[in-house]
This record gives C-alpha cells, sequence and structure tokens, in this order.
DNA sequence: CTATATCATATATATTTTATAACAAATAAG
DNA sequence: CTTATTTGTTATAAAATATATATGATATAG
C-alpha cells in the first residue's frame, strides 16, 4: 500500500478544508494558524508535490488577484483517491489509537 | 516542542500496550499483527532508540527464558514524559482531523 | 560440542523533513 | 517609466527518518 507520511497528511487535509481556495501560501497560513507553529514553505511544497505525484491532489493555475504582488495561483484540489487514502489512514491510526483512548477516557472519570 | 515522528508514535503506543513485556520482538510482532504488514526489525529498533533519547521510555535487561534461544530480553517501558507525549499527540491530531471526521460521520449517515 | 532458535546490534541506502535562497509577476509610488 | 514592495512559486542543500539487510551473541536441543 502506498503510505502517507505525516507532512503529507497534515496538507492533504488542509487541501480538504481549504476547498477552492488551497495553494502553496494559503495551507502555509492555514497549517500555521492551526496547529500555532509557523510552517515553513518547504514544508508544504515538498509535501504538495509528493501528495500531487501520488494522485492524491490535482493542480491549476487560477487567475491573478487585483491586489498588489497578487500573482496567479496554483491552486490544489484533493482527488477521489485522496479522499479515501485519509478514510483508510484515519481508520488504520483508530487501530493504533484504540486502547490508549479507552484509557484516556476512563481515567478521565 | 519536541516531534515524534509516525514510527515513534506507532512503536510507543506498541510498548505502552504491552505493558510488562515490551521488547524488541514482541514489538514487532504486536505491529506485525496489529497492521497486517510486516514490519522489518530496524522499522523497530530505531525508533526505540529515538524514544530513549527523547525520555519517552526507559530500558531494562530481562532474564532469560526457559525455551530454545531464548535469552535475556532488552525490556521497555514507558515514562510517564511518553505518556504526555502521547496525549499531547493525540489532541494535536483531532484538531487536524476534525473537520474531516464530522464530514465522514454525516456522509455516512 | 554442534545445530538451531531467540534476541540484539550494526551498516548502508532511500525517502522525508527542514532551512534557506532564488526566481517571477503583479501593483504602488514617485 | 522605472524602482520598490508584495504575493506567489521553484530550486538547492543539509539533517533527520525510514527501510533493507547483514552481523553478533547466547540460550537450549540433540
Amino acid at each position: 500500500m502506498m503510505q502517507i507520511s505525516r507532512r503529507e497528511e497534515q496538507v492533504l487535509l488542509a487541501v480538504w478544508n481549504l476547498k477552492d481556495d488551497a495553494y502553496l501560501l494559503s495551507v502555509k497560513r492555514y497549517l500555521t494558524n492551526l496547529t500555532g507553529s509557523d510552517w515553513s514553505l518547504s514544508a508544504v511544497q515538498k509535501p504538495l508535490l509528493q501528495l500531487e505525484r501520488k494522485g492524491y491532489i490535482t493542480t491549476y493555475m487560477g487567475d491573478s488577484s487585483p491586489v498588489r504582488g497578487g500573482r496567479r495561483k496554483k491552486l490544489c484540489r484533493i482527488t477521489p483517491a485522496g479522499t479515501d487514502a485519509l478514510k483508510t489512514l484515519k481508520q488504520e491510526q483508530d487501530v493504533i489509537w484504540k486502547n490508549f483512548i479507552n484509557f484516556e477516557f476512563n481515567s478521565a472519570k
């Protein structure tokens, strides 16, 4: 099976969440806000390339925005294979974490 | 914050689950059974070394078992810092996956 | 005392992750 | 118009992880 790394997982979920406005910098900002720690360009760029190579996202060029420096964006969209990969990954993680989650749940009572 | 890789995550959860019988080969067998795919020695060995360096597990030598080839085991035990790291990681993953999980839940209805 | 099973450690390569620099194109400002 | 600044993408190099495979050590079986 085609492995998905942690960064790829996080970036793919960001693309999924950003819907029609997912591109390098918006993903970077999204993850920086969500996780509270800074995401470097390469921390987003490399996973995006990988995800495209694996067929989990497709890219296309958008229009330039009417703001200073607003050049054309290379937009991303998640593919059905990408969504499937996320579903599979979630199931695998649920298996791995099963007992620990229950433990946390019980000890919190 | 001290990052934990995906392999480290999986191995640390295995150590947690195996309680007093966690060592290189038992972890390898546990993960092979749980995930259904083969785990090589190095796929367990390297993360174990990392986890020890990070203070998430401690190791100690056990007794030899009364079976052919049953030499002394290098047993592992998760530390409080290790348990904390798992709790933190779980929370971070919940944040990342939040919307996707809800989506899956809704679309399943 | 030799064979075989369990368990650990070492080495070498590929892939991911991170840091940083370079490049490109759009508008603002004088 | 030409220079500066902003948004955006691409490229290069180094560090850290992951994977494959080989070697070493010590039990008991026979």
